[in-house]
DNA sequence: GCCAACGTTGGC
DNA sequence: GCCAACGTTGGC
């Protein structure tokens, strides 16, 4: 089992539009970069990712999980990009912003610090748990 | 609204 | 295969 984040405009798709999909989950479509691509090729049914609102928020929102592996994107007829469904499990008790994960030394080395611009990324097992505990919710 | 960082494209 | 130009993203 591993780890990612999902990062997403609330105002394109935000994390009410998730709960809205219900079990059933959606597609994470629309992802044009071949780093993201790849990672969501590495995910396995299973896998629980944070969703994070991007721009005014800046924040980790909720839990979500991974109900199908990679298949191509149902949003474009070019082969080279696919995508995972993900649906949501719960949300945070109390939303995580980018402010408070820069400020834990613990979570220095996050993606989402380091690489601000990449849109789907790996979350290591310490970091989830530290930032589960930052949100009072059960990881 | 600006701009830095990064990824992609295309000419050579 | 390199690199300059360009477009996009996202934090501030």
């Amino acid at each position: 089992m591993q780890y990612w984040l999902f990062k997403s405009e609330p105002s394109t798709w935000g994390w009410d539009d998730q709960v809205a999909k219900g079990d059933a989950g959606e597609e994470w479509d629309g992802v044009r970069n071949y780093q993201a691509r790849n990672f969501m090729r590495d995910m396995a049914r299973g896998d629980r990712g944070f969703f994070y609102h991007s721009q005014k928020e800046k924040a980790v929102v909720g839990i979500v999980e991974v109900c199908a592996p990679a298949h191509p994107d149902s949003t474009t007829d070019d082969d080279r990009w696919a995508c995972v469904d993900i649906k949501a499990v719960r949300p945070f008790e109390r939303p995580v912003t980018l402010e408070q994960i820069k400020a834990d030394e613990r979570l220095g080395e996050m993606v989402l610090v380091k690489n601000s611009r990449l849109s789907v990324q790996p979350v290591s097992k310490d970091e989830w748990l530290t930032v589960c505990a930052l949100g009072r919710t059960n990881p």
